[in-house]
DNA sequence: TTCCAGGCGTATC
DNA sequence: GATACGCATGGA
């Protein structure tokens, strides 16, 4: 990774990173895309802090960002320390792997906010992404911004209806109630063992292993962790009936991500 | 009109 | 512990 600063913008090279992949491939729901052509830009948040970046002809742009805010909070959501070359590298010994990591070579797994996380995985659940992202964009109409905890501190589901989440809008209180009440602390649980966050996370209502281990991978960088959904079930029973291989699994959440784009969008 | 969407809670066995 | 079913909403 290399960058330097060109009037109030950064720019950045770096390998391994394809802004469609990485930002439309149904991890993160805040990202929109300006324009149709091959030269793309998309405007999004981490949290509360804005983002316009584009994909030029040797570079990213990160338009209007200092250099702090850049190193601060735009090098780890975009996971620019990880070697993704390495990690393909290292997942094309499987014959399936290979051709799915040929397929989306510039996927990376966004570093996001633990809550921003499990708040969007929660809305995420039989769901699709047209509607996941309207539902998160009500929330933070709503809220003036992607909302602090404490700002939705005694939410009830009857409140959240302007969002039409549906039946999701109880899950959204119980979690925001459990996490003002202190009864989960995400800064805390982050740094158990995976068993035991997942276990934790699925106190709360509408939280299922999968959205668990959403939220883990995600949001809290666990990348040996595999959300099961439809698709992933398929592939592994297609692909890998007794498993990943072992020297998968400790980026079994990455590999994952290549499969799932893999699945979904090819033919 | 019917089906489906990055699942989960509940009832039932 | 496994399996079936309902669930809010909206686009195809």
């Amino acid at each position: 990774m290399e960058y330097l600063r060109r009037g109030n913008d950064i720019l950045l090279k770096t390998p391994d990173l394809d802004l469609d992949e990485t930002l439309d491939c149904g991890q993160a729901f805040r990202w929109e895309r300006e324009g149709n052509g091959a030269e793309c830009k998309y405007h999004g948040f981490r949290l509360n802090t804005p983002l316009a970046v584009s994909a030029e002809k040797d570079y990213f742009r990160f338009f209007d960002t200092g250099e702090e805010e850049f190193l601060s909070v735009w090098v780890p959501y975009f996971d620019l320390e990880t070697d993704y070359s390495e990690i393909k590298r290292i997942l094309s010994e499987d014959r399936t792997l290979a051709k799915a990591c040929a397929y989306a070579g510039g996927i990376r797994i966004l570093r996001q906010d633990s809550w921003e996380a499990l708040c969007s995985f929660i809305i995420s659940q039989n769901n699709n992404i047209p509607r996941i992202k309207g539902i998160i964009r009500r929330l933070c109409e709503m809220y003036g911004g992607f909302p602090d905890i404490t700002q939705m501190k005694g939410v009830s589901p009857e409140e959240l209806a302007p969002l039409r989440a549906g039946f999701r809008a109880k899950y959204i209180a119980d979690c925001v109630r459990k996490l003002n009440d202190g009864e989960i602390v995400l800064d805390e649980i982050k740094e158990l063992p995976t068993d035991e966050i997942r276990k934790v996370l699925m106190r709360i209502k509408g939280v299922g292993p999968k959205v668990a281990d959403c939220a883990m991978l995600y949001g809290m960088y666990r990348i040996d962790c595999v959300p099961v959904d439809v698709w992933i079930k398929r592939v592994m029973e297609q692909f890998y009936p007794d498993g990943f291989p072992e020297f998968v699994l400790p980026y079994a959440g990455i590999a994952q991500q290549y499969l799932f784009h893999y699945m979904r969008t090819s033919n």
